[in-house]
DNA sequence: TTTCTAGATTAGAAACATTCTAAAATATTG
DNA sequence: CAATATTTTAGAATGTTTCTAATCTAGAAA
C-alpha cells in the first residue's frame, strides 16, 4: 500500500478526535488500515500481522484496544459467528453473513436479500437489539 | 435427580449401541444428563460440572470427547454463538434463538416462528448447509 | 520551549476454553 | 478368563483474549 496522503490522515486524526480518542501512531495506523479499504471482516491477529508487514510496531495488545474502542465509538462492529475467534466487521451498513464452515471465512449479503418476515416478540422486559442472519456454506461435493 | 430407572439406562444403552458407540459408565451419565430433561443448552464446563455434583467422576477431556461424539452421532447440535464458548444444544427440531447479550443465555425459538422468506443464492461451489437465525436481546431500560 | 500529567502503549503474565498425548483402564469378543 | 480394540484420563499444550503494572507520549499549561 502507498503511503497514505496528507489528507487522509488528516481525516482520520479528525475522525478519531470526534470520537473521544487521541490521534496516536498506533490508532492512525490501524485505522488506516481497517478503513482504507473496502469493508472487511478482520481478526486481531490478522491486524497485527497487517501492520507489522507494513512496519508500523504495535502490540497485540493495543491492537485489541484500539478494536473495542473503535466498536465502542461505532467505528466497527464485533461478530461473534464460529465460535474461536472475533471477528471486527468494517461494514456498518444493516447486513447478514455467509459463513464458511470450512474455513470460517465471512462474506457480507446485503440487508436487502434477505428477508425476515416474522419473528417472535422478545421476552418479558427485553427488547430486541438487533436480529443476525447466518447463511452457513460448504464447498459442494458431487 | 433421582437415580434413573433400570428401563431408562436400558434404553439410554440402546441408544449409545446404536450410534456405534460403547456403553460406557461415563457415556451413560451424560447421555441421561443430556437427555432425561427437555431441551437444553449447556456447555462442556456446565455438563461436567453437574456431572461431579451428582458425583459421577469423569474427567473435562471424556466430557468434550462424548459431546462431540454425540454431535458427530447426531444426538445434539454445536452451537456457536457469542464467541468464547461452545453451546450444546439437545433441541434437534428446526428452530432458533434468543440470544441475551448480558449473559450469553441462549432460548430457543420454534422454527415456524421465524420466517426467512429471501436468501440470496450461495456463492458458486458452495451449498447451503442451514440458516441461523439469532435475535439478539437486551434487557430493556426504561 | 519546557513541564506536567492524563491517557496510551507495551511486554509479559494470566486467564480461559479447547485439544492433544500417551499411559492406564475397561468393554466386548472368543 | 484372555486377548484386544476402545475408552478414559491427567496433565501438557494450544490458541485466543484479557490483565497488570511499568513506561511512554499527546496535548495542555506555564
Ligand atoms: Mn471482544
Ligand atoms: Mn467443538
Ligand atoms: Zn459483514
Ligand atoms: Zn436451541
Amino acid at each position: 500500500m502507498a503511503t497514505p496522503s496528507e489528507k487522509i490522515i488528516r481525516d482520520v486524526t479528525a475522525r478519531l478526535r470526534a470520537a473521544g480518542m487521541r490521534p496516536t501512531r498506533q490508532r492512525i495506523a490501524l485505522a488506516l488500515a481497517l478503513f482504507a479499504k473496502g469493508d472487511r471482516h478482520i481478526t486481531a491477529e490478522q491486524l497485527h500481522a497487517e501492520a507489522q508487514a507494513q512496519h508500523v510496531g504495535i502490540s497485540l495488545a493495543t491492537v485489541y484496544n484500539t478494536l473495542h474502542q473503535f466498536t465502542r465509538a461505532g467505528l466497527l462492529r464485533e461478530l461473534a459467528i464460529g465460535s474461536g475467534r472475533s471477528y471486527f466487521d468494517t461494514n456498518l451498513s444493516h447486513h447478514h453473513h455467509f459463513f464458511y464452515e470450512g474455513s470460517g471465512q465471512l462474506v457480507d449479503v446485503a440487508g436487502d436479500l434477505v428477508k425476515v418476515s416474522t419473528v417472535p416478540a422478545p421476552p418479558k422486559g427485553t427488547r430486541v437489539a438487533g436480529i443476525d442472519v447466518v447463511i452457513r456454506i460448504t464447498e459442494r461435493n458431487r
